[in-house]
DNA sequence: TCATTTCCGGAAAGAAATTCGGCAAAAGGA
DNA sequence: TCCTTTTGCCGAATTTCTTTCCGGAAATGA
């Protein structure tokens, strides 16, 4: 902290900060969604309604995106992981890059800078559903190239920013 | 569907399966998590306390891992996304690769195979942050290379397993 | 200084989660 | 095959949590 005035964020769709209470709260959910209002108040220092208060107006103003179930990819069939990288021709944010993302197996789809222009995160019950796959990847038109990454062993899925509170950054945003 | 007989699957602690209406109530889960027993109940066929009992199974099975709050990344000040490769020598499960997962940017760490032995997913407020945070890397021994991609646009996020129902694999997993 | 706004806490009302039989279907034995 | 046991569902009752409401304190601004 550069001063003792307190560090806030803009949100992105209103002009409400969130502040040091907002933060708390927030890594609480993303630890545990299923805790009660009255738990979290206890640890973060405020009443239930508050805490109520709080996040329904972080729902609403969309700092919280949403909040879901977070399954085994074991029990539910789908062991198999990968990163696979595409690279293709004119596919600047057109439909063709759209159509990755009908697939069940796609998890991720993201355009990035690089020698392959979309990475994808992909989820399949087998090496075999993965060969098939990327069969289908590569009938799309335009794509020159893929390369796969196997996922061997995982060791770390941090639900997104679990650590609200302390990566908290002392370097502003860019308005807009 | 091979048979009319269902496709049942073994979760990874217990022998319980998970069946046609466990998948739907995930399904709905994974979607939204803030939905009550009696809404999911109408959606899927069941009852309330039906609901209640195959989720509160699952959760202790461990097929619901966990439920989370997502957070909109640019609301919380950490717009900036990349998956970072590393290539290293020896680190095969090593202390040394577990030294990744302390840093707060961090939001995965695979082990993958091909051209590199870690996969990262890293967000941070901005270039400059993930800048600071590459050097970092860099100083770990063992680290030979780091080749990273910036994520210019997210065109899917899927929370793990959105379709549950539909991508319900036919082939049947290796026991263990 | 006073008015206005914001936000909290406690209490109350409303809604949901959880528990509790009872029952029916399925599974397992003899 | 018949009986027993188990499993899993439902409706109702109960407990717990969410949500609303309102008074008041602290912050904000003129």
């Amino acid at each position: 902290m550069k001063s003792n005035k307190e560090t806030v964020q803009k949100n992105s769709s209103s002009g409400r900060p969130v502040d040091a209470f907002d933060r708390r709260i927030l890594g609480e959910l993303v630890r545990n969604a299923r805790q009660t209002y009255a738990e979290i108040g206890t640890k973060v220092g405020l009443s239930a309604p508050a805490v109520h208060d709080r996040v329904k107006r972080m729902i609403a103003s969309g700092t919280i995106s949403s909040t879901n179930a977070a399954i085994d990819p074991m029990a539910v069939g789908k062991p198999f992981l990968a990163f696979v990288h595409v690279d293709a021709s004119g596919w600047g944010k057109s439909e063709r890059m759209m159509k990755l993302r009908d697939f069940p197996e796609v998890e991720e789809l993201h355009s990035v800078t690089g020698d392959c222009c979309v990475i994808l995160k992909v989820r399949t019950a087998n090496a075999d559903a993965m060969e098939r796959f990327l069969a289908q990847v590569y009938a799309l038109p335009g794509v020159r190239a893929t390369r796969s990454y196997v996922v061997l062993t995982t060791y770390l899925d941090r639900p997104v920013q679990a650590e609200v509170t302390e990566t908290w950054p002392d370097v502003p945003l860019p308005v807009g």
